[in-house]
DNA sequence: GGGTAGACTTGAACCGATCCTC
DNA sequence: GAGGATCGGTTCAAGTCTACCC
């Protein structure tokens, strides 16, 4: 059976996505929403709760008791006690204080909180704590708002958005070292929103007595409302969930612009190979530059204003400190010890043996230079990206990126998929492929605060099962040993009977110890955020292997074309585990691939022989679509990443 | 070609719902 | 049915990249 290659070029005709193209960066034609929810206004403090001031307690005003209480929730992170924190959240509240306030509240080692801190606390505890109709009651007040504002029309047809409340106030939480951490983010208002939608459409009312401060048509652009945080002075947007056309097709074309770079990679790699060599540095140091984010898949790294967020680096602005050189280490040749915080101040450790060439440049950028300047300096990110893009319509560094972590996950899954493989094992290959891209990206987490005692309930689980096996063992032998003194037919089924058990137990032994594998290896590895954002969900399908196909359904909606059944359902599969045991898997017959086949490219093989899994969580819904909505308009799929491409695929090839 | 605002993607942490085990 | 574990969605910070200015 001949390997469906995902970055073969694919032969299929022009598509829908290519027909549908809208000219002149125009997004949409039609857009209505109904503006950002606003958060509730702060409600004050009950009478009983105080806050203190070198012992005493003390009223504040509204204003500074709000600002107050952001400080107390936070009470318990680790976040308050850092000196940055404390003075810039100090600083902002004194600003906010009436000039009486600020005469009196001088020192906020004098700050108490601890009565504050200790009301939310206690309000949380007891909402969980509320009766189960509250809680619905709770339930669905916020469904009406998500139904009320989650959705706009846009191309006649209903969408979800992504964020569609404005962000409450609060005090920012930069990561890492992060110079702003603990000012103040101020409450969004009507008056500093603009709201953008089609001429046409009904408007969106801003809240009674207030204004939007703009209100635009601007179909070039993706979102709905814009507003920008006092922070770092940035815009902030309402756009649409991951799920949406809009998404789901850029989703698309970047797998897609992927997939063309494995036709050019080659010669790409050989030029910068030749350019190590060139007389220009500048050539020099963007080749360099080049290897590592081809190698690595090292980000791009953007220049950023001192001062203004944490120090973290990407691969262009690598200063001399992040690296050392080691002619010979551990047995290798050439090694470059990386050591740098990378995006949201994770840390980057690596040692990479490189090519000599690659050495010495290294040594010759770092010359004379001091551990604070630039590794790249004649290089930046906007150099290397026009020179991408002279190389392929539509390369910058960070197609690299989405480039080798799908190709990892291929080339991955076909190594480590054993088609005798149980369901167990197969997810076990499937993770660890996963996690092979994860650790090239560097995708981290941190250790789960359980991690440790939930990995100690599985290793004692898996003792508990050693024994019963070797229980078991013991009495088959014995039951054996009856047969062979009596040799009748009770003997022989109770013989029987205890292998299928032993068979049993061990299978349940051998998933658990898969499981506690999986575990450990996934201590400290997202692999969330290259499912998401890097994998290109074909690959799940077109390897040779048996795969799993990725489909992440959530609580929404599914509808395949006419004649296609779905292929499973979380309440299903619950009642067929004698068919397949796992709650989430279901294996898909010869006659489901059809489905799949509306892949676009590659095609699915024909024949049989291959096992196909679909993780299908939760049960689909009907549809929605916009009253009025042409006849034979796409039908919309929501869901996260996968589901996402999945229903857009369905679309071009649907009824 | 450098600088920058604006638009959009990527990312880890968080949190509530659901699932699983006892 | 309680309680802990896990899942999957949400949040919002922090990146990348383009268009446009000079």
């Amino acid at each position: 059976m001949p390997c469906l290659e995902w970055l073969d070029p694919g032969t299929e005709e022009r598509g829908w996505w290519e027909e549908e193209k809208k000219e002149g960066g125009v997004k949409w034609m039609q857009l209505e929403h109904r503006g950002p929810y606003f958060v509730p206004l702060y409600e004050p403090l009950p009478e009983d709760v105080q806050f203190y001031y070198d012992g005493k307690p003390f009223k504040l005003s509204l204003a500074t008791e709000e600002i107050a209480t952001f400080y107390a929730k936070m009470l318990d992170h680790e976040y308050t006690t850092k000196e940055v924190f404390q003075n810039n959240f100090f600083h902002d509240w004194r600003k906010e204080m009436t000039s009486e306030e600020q005469e009196i509240i001088k020192d906020l080692d004098k700050c108490d909180f601890r009565e504050i801190h200790k009301y939310f606390v206690d309000k949380n505890e007891a909402r969980k704590a509320l009766p189960k109709e509250e809680k619905q009651k709770l339930k669905e007040e916020a469904d009406k708002i998500q139904e009320e504002y989650g959705y706009c029309i846009m191309d006649g047809h209903r969408e979800k958005i992504g964020n569609f409340k404005t962000e409450p106030p609060g005090l920012f939480r930069g990561r890492g070292e992060h110079p702003k951490m603990g000012m103040l983010k101020k409450r969004i208002m009507p008056e500093d929103v603009i709201i953008n939608c089609s001429r046409d459409s009904k408007i969106p009312e801003p809240p009674e007595g207030h204004r939007w401060k703009e209100v635009r048509f601007d179909n070039t652009v993706t979102w709905l409302a814009s507003w920008t945080e006092n922070i770092q002075n940035t815009l902030k947007y309402i756009m649409l969930n991951p799920s949406s056309k809009l998404k789901g097709e850029k989703d698309w074309q970047k797998y897609e612009v992927a997939r063309r770079l494995k036709d050019v990679v080659h010669t790409i790699r050989a030029q910068y190979r030749r350019d190590w060599k060139s007389k220009e540095i500048k050539k020099r140091q963007r080749a360099v530059a080049l290897y590592f984010i081809d190698k690595l898949a090292l980000r791009a790294g953007n220049e950023k204003e001192e001062g203004e967020t944490a120090d973290t680096v990407g691969c262009c602005s690598l200063r001399v400190e992040h690296i050392q050189l080691h002619p010979q280490l551990d047995g290798q040749e050439h090694v470059v010890e990386f050591d740098f915080l990378g995006k949201d101040s994770i840390r980057y450790y690596n040692k990479v043996s490189v090519e000599k060439q690659v050495f010495k440049n290294l040594q010759l950028f770092m010359k004379n230079k001091d551990p604070t300047e630039d590794l790249f300096d004649q290089l930046s990110t906007n150099f290397l990206n026009r020179h991408l893009q002279h190389l392929m319509d539509g390369l910058t560094a960070k197609v690299f990126r989405t480039y080798n972590a799908s190709i990892t996950l291929q080339e991955q899954l076909k190594a480590l998929t054993n088609p005798e493989d149980n369901v167990a094992g197969k997810l076990l290959s499937y993770n660890r492929a996963n996690r092979a891209v994860a650790i090239l990206c560097n995708h981290q987490r941190s250790i789960p605060k359980t991690f440790a005692r939930s990995m100690q309930v599985l290793q004692e689980k898996i003792d508990a099962k050693k024994k019963q096996v070797e229980e078991a063992q013991e009495e088959l032998k014995k039951a054996e040993e009856e047969f062979k003194d009596k040799s009748d037919a009770k003997a022989e089924d109770n013989v029987e009977k205890k292998k299928k058990l032993l068979k049993r137990l061990e299978e349940q032994l051998a998933k658990l110890n898969i499981q506690a594998t999986d575990k450990e290896e996934n201590k400290q590895i997202a692999l969330g955020t290259s499912k998401l954002n890097y994998l290109d969900p074909r690959i799940s399908v077109a390897c040779k292997c048996p795969v799993l196909l990725h489909l992440q359904l959530g609580t929404k909606q599914l509808e395949l074309p006419e004649g296609r059944e779905v292929l499973g359902q979380g309440r299903v599969l619950r009642h067929q585990r004698g068919l397949c045991r796992n709650r989430r898997f279901v294996p898909v017959e010869e006659d489901h691939q059809e489905v799949l086949q509306h892949l676009p490219t590659p095609q699915l093989p024909p024949g049989p022989g291959h096992l196909h899994l679909l993780l299908l969580p939760k049960l689909p819904v009907q549809p929605e679509r916009v009253p009025g909505a042409p006849a034979g308009s796409p039908v919309r799929c929501w869901g996260s990443h996968s589901m996402r491409f999945f229903s857009f695929l369905m679309e071009g090839n649907g009824p």
